[in-house]
Order: C-alpha cells, then structure tokens, then sequence
DNA sequence: AGAATTTCGGAAAACGTTATCAGCACCCGC
DNA sequence: GCGGGTGCTGATAACGTTTTCCGAAATTCT
C-alpha cells in the first residue's frame, strides 16, 4: 500500500524513469510499444503521480485559491459551486479561504495561498477600499481575477454581473407592470454592487416618475436593514420598493407582512441576485438572476490564458447580462397569468424566466 | 520578485543552508546570535517557504480535502467557514470539493486530493451506500473523518450532531407547549440524519399520544416534499408537525399558508439543522440548531490526532447535543414568550437558545 | 588536565518529478 | 559508403526543502 514512483514504474516496464515521465505526461513522443507497456506497467502497479514533486519541479501546482468573505452570505454557495466545477473541469483544485469580512484576514490568507504557490487567485474582495493593497501585491505575482466585487479602477481582471443592466431590466418589468411611485433600497459604499446598482436605479427611474430618482434609501445587503427601510419609506407610499439585493428584500417582505401590507396588490418588491431564499421566500420574490455559470466559466477562462509575452496581458473588466426572475412579489393583483406582458411571461411560474437569461451561456 | 529560497537566506546571514532551514522551522536548537542574523536575512530578503518543496522532503502538505456533496445546502455554508476556521487555525489549508450528490465524482475527487497527498479529508458523503467503499479505502491511506452523515458502521471516525437528542428536545417542547397529535414530515433512506431522526421520534412521541409514533410520512430533505407532505396529512388535522430538517418545515410552512391554516394557532411547525433561512421564514421556524463549532473543533482535534503506535487508533464516533431554537412558528398562541418549560428541557445545553436568539450559536 | 559529553554548524543525501543533453540506432540523399 | 538528419531512449542535473551523519568546538565530569 506504500507510493508506486516513477522509478517503480521505470523497473516493472523496463525502462527508465524519463521515459516513463514522457509517456505518462505525453510531453514527447515515445515508441508505441514502450508506450504501452509503460502504461500497463502503471496502470498495474496503480501509480499515482505525486502532485508535490511535481509542483517542486516544474513550478506549478495545479491548484487556485478561492479568497471570499464570507461564504454564509447566500449568494456566494451557488457561485463557489459553479466555480470549483469550472476549475475542476481544468484539472485544477481550488483552496477554500474565508475571510470573516476582514480585509486583514484576508491578506494574511492571500499571502498563504501565494506561499503555497497557488497557480492564480480567485478573490472576491471583502471591502473594496482596503482590500486593494493586498489584491494588488497578489495581482503582481500570480494570474488574479476580481469576481463580484470591484477593488478599484485598473487593479486587475475582473468578472462580474452587469449590475446597470440587471437593474433596467428590474424598472422595465416594473413599468410595464404600471409601478409608477418606485423607491430604491439600497446599501452605502463605493463596493460596486452597492454602487453600481444605485448609480443604475437613478439613471433609469425618472422613466417612471421625475421624482422616483431621488426616492433612494441607502443601509447595507442585510435583511434588517430590509426590515427598517420599510419604517423609514411606507408613509410615502410607493407602489414599488427596488431592493439592492435580495436579503434587502427579504427583510423588507416581513415588516410589510408585519405591517399587515398587501403584496404585490399594494406594493411590489424586488431583489437581486436570486439567492436561494428568493423562490422560497413568500410570496416569491421577482428578482435579477446572475449569469453564476457564465461568470464562473469566464473567470477560468481568463485564469487559463497564458501572459503575453511582454509580461503584461491587457486587462479585462468582463460584464455578463443577467436575466430577470418574475415571481408573486411583483406581480399585479388580478393579473394572474397576465397577457399583459409583451413577451407574454407566465407570471405564476416560480421560476419564470422574462429575458437575458443567461444560465445557460456557453 | 524571483523567488528567495533558503539558499539565499544562507549565503545572506553567511551560514548553512541547514542552519536556516534549523532555525525556521524551529526543530532543533541553534545558537541564538545565529539565530538572530537568519531571522533578520529572512525577514529583510521576505523569505517565504515552498511549500511544494517542503511537502516532497517531509510528506505532509499541510492541506486537508474537503469533500462534500453540495454547498448549495443550506447547512453546509455555516458548517464549511466553521470547518476552514478551525482548519486554518491549526495552519492547515482546505481544498474544497463539491460532487453535486454524485457517489462517483465524489469517488473520482477523493482519489485526486489523495494523489494531491492531502494530509487528511474531512468528507459528508453524498449517499450512505455508495460512498463506502472510496471512503474506506481513502480511509486506509489518510486520517479521515466522516460529518454530518455516516457512512455504514466502523468505516471510520465521524463528528455528527446528536439527532436523537435534537429530536427529544423538539418533542418535549411540544409536549410542554400542549401539542398532542403529532406527526413526522421525514425522509427516506437510511443516511444518519435520516434514519436517526425518524427512529428518535418513533421513540419519543408515545409519550404525546400513543398514535403518534405512528404517525410518519417519509419523503426526502427538500421543500418539495414538504409542500407535498402537507396536503397527504392534513386531513388528519394534527396539532404539530415535526419536519426531519428546515427545507421540509420551509415548505410545510408554505402550503399550509397557502391553505390558510393559522401556524402555529392551528398546528405547530418544527425543523431541524437552523438554516439561515428557518430565522427568515415567516413565521420563524421553531428547530433544533447544529452545534457547529464545536462540530468543527472535534473535527480538526480528530485529524489532529496522531495515529497510535501500533498503526490503529480506536474510531470515534461523536455526537455532540445540539440546543433548541423556539420560534413562531410553535408557540401557543397567546402564550407568546411563555417562560417556564416545565419540563426543563434547555436547563443543562450549552447549546441551547430559547427564543429568536438565532445570532450567536454558543 | 584528560576524557566524556554536549552543543552547534556544515556537507550531502534524500524526496519524486521534469527537463536537458547526449547517445544510439536507423534512414535519406549525395 | 558517408555526413547529417530524425526518431527514441537513458543518464543526469535540477527544483527547495528536511534530515541524517559528522566533525569541531565548547562544556562538564573525574
């Protein structure tokens, strides 16, 4: 039960351990028939090639570390899901770090999957402000790509949903719907999820409503500011709360339950991202789906690509569309099963998928 | 940027390669004005150990794999940062490994992380069956040890949550709250959780009513089954629902909103695991929360463990009491924030939470 | 003070690969 | 028949550590 080397291999075919190594990586050819008994050889001898030595020699481990922030954020199992099976279809492992939301910790695990000579990174950063030090310094040594979240203007490649794009969607379904009084709820920081989605909100709301643009609450991605965002904006009463994220619009839900609110007949609520909970949640919550596949096939792709050979590849700030969900939380009263939409959405389907749907991209 | 290797370091602080490799690593002492001009070289030349090289020379890599069926269920997120936590703390890194519920990609990804000579693996099989025999044989070669599920007797060491414990409390608080005709929403399978739960409440719910025990509907862990379970039992109007996990209670919770049954006014609805979701649900769902740190921290102490002298250690099989999580979703209306539990039953759990305190486990 | 012991540092051999460099056939065209 | 390609293949040198194994110096014991 004790390792089979190469060496192992070398003596039970007869020949020497090059070639053995040749064969067994197809770096260059080798006769046929030695080919094949080397390849029994192993086969028998179940070699298993020691991915250290490996690694020690020719300078790559076949491994990527995965740095986020927190992976009990709803959002992120989907993704880390996708992405392992991306990198795994690549032949490479991924190493787990969870950051805790501290930008610290996160360069102190940063700094160890570069001393364990991971091949490239994969990080979601924890705040965009402090995590660029530590991303940058990485950025410089290994293949990095940003997934979610920005770090900054020109930091490194990055993949990430087309938040102006998921949030047109979300105020064209809602105008199509006859919203008219829309409000945002959002979250504070320059992160580019909170941002982007907000900078989008204002740019496409005065469609509905001059003054619906300047209706923007701004807490953070939690389900209790949801709850309290509701307190500060029902006296107005919108006919639509535009939430920054799902969790915003889970929370949001509740104290409208609480609140004894009628939705969607008397207000319409959205999320973003499609966490789990959304379809779960009830009613349903009409929300913006992201590309999880697309993003992660795209982020392999980039970490694949070889540097030029300059050294320096350009950079890439790579956008996927997303596609809209429509559950029960956006849909009007009485018009179930509405031929009201153009493209003549089922509007009682869970899991109904309006346009841009891009689950299935490549 | 090259790389510093401990050759650099030598010729840097003017000794042998074997000195500094002595003095960082610590393991043997060393003249500590030597000492001192290493530390200062490796620290001025920002030395960083290969750990590929170190790998090969010692045949440890410091990495553990984690294998596990599915991060995109929902009791895992919590239980993978409480696992990477306690893995890091002891300087170890986690290769992650999702097999989509798939016995042979889980089979194909234990023996990569093996060939990757992964220190040890930590692995929740995906089916109790089928992942036996790369379990055992993975077990043969590395330290591992099973979570949350079992894979057949004496296979090897496992950390589980108590499920019969957990079961007892959900029942005694329902018996105490004056809950009498239950029933059980529970899974098929033999899989621990499973069956565990199924057997504990057979066990434990005569003392409501000597037709419960009997009372026993067998689906699987998903909110599908639990909106389906709803409609084949209802008619039976029982005055509580015992669910074999959250999702189940999820979507029991659903049809019965649906069919506008009062909960916990009319029946009373319980989970099992606390999933982030079971604090969102609306009402709250009352379950049984996993202690899942110390899960973690009895994982990382088994792998910890050097094997005994002669080869074999005994196998542990651990189980650690979880506490109970009352929420809405059982409580007596009108006796909203009830305090006494007659019967005691949180007094002597650690774990235990009595009401909405679903923010900090332990 | 001589011997026995400890302490410290260096040289060098692993660990299991991959990559470089030759060598040895053999075949082609002159 | 003879230089010069072409395959294939085998020795062998890395890769950066850790870990013997040894000698030299310093310390302690008789």
């Amino acid at each position: 039960m004790t390792d089979v080397t190469l060496r192992d291999v070398a003596r039970a075919s007869g020949c020497s351990v090059a070639t053995v190594s040749r064969v067994l990586a197809g770096t260059r050819p080798v006769g046929a028939e030695t080919a094949a008994r080397v390849r029994a050889a192993a086969e028998r001898l179940g070699y298993r090639p020691n991915h250290a030595a490996r690694a020690l020699r020719s300078r790559a481990t076949g491994t990527v570390g995965l740095v986020l922030p927190q992976i009990t954020n709803p959002f992120y199992p989907t993704l880390v899901r996708a992405l392992t099976h991306a990198l795994h279809a690549d032949g490479l492992a991924v190493l787990l770090a969870d950051c805790d939301d501290d930008p610290d910790a996160e360069a102190e695990h940063i700094a160890d999957l570069l001393s364990r000579r991971v091949d490239a990174l994969l990080v979601i950063p924890a705040d965009e402000r402090r995590s660029r030090d530590a991303v940058a310094a990485a950025a410089a040594r290994v293949p990095l790509v940003l997934m979610d979240r920005g770090c900054g203007p020109g930091v490194t490649d990055s993949v990430a949903v087309d938040n102006a794009a998921g949030m047109t969607l979300v105020l064209n379904h809602l105008a199509a719907t006859g919203r008219r009084r829309v409000c945002f709820l959002g979250a504070r920081g320059t992160a580019s999820a909170a941002a982007e989605r907000r900078q989008a909100y204002e740019a496409g709301a005065g469609a509905l409503d001059p003054e619906a643009p300047r209706r923007v609450l701004l807490g953070d991605f939690s389900v209790e500011w949801g709850r309290a965002a509701v307190d500060q904006v029902w006296d107005q009463r919108p006919d639509a709360l535009v939430c920054a994220n799902d969790l915003i619009a889970v929370g949001a839900l509740q104290r409208l339950h609480q609140l004894g609110v009628d939705v969607p007949g008397e207000v319409a609520v959205t999320g973003f991202d499609d966490i789990p909970m959304a379809a779960l949640s009830e009613p349903g919550i009409t929300t913006v789906r992201q590309p999880v596949a697309a993003l992660a096939a795209e982020a392999a792709r980039l970490l694949r690509r070889t540097p030029a050979a300059d050294g320096t590849h350009p950079q890439h700030a790579i956008r996927l569309a997303p596609g809209l969900v429509v559950r029960e939380s956006s849909a009007r009263q009485g018009t179930r099963g509405t031929p009201g939409t153009p493209d003549g959405t089922d509007m009682n389907n869970r899991n109904a998928v309006v346009r841009n749907d891009v689950e299935e991209a490549q």
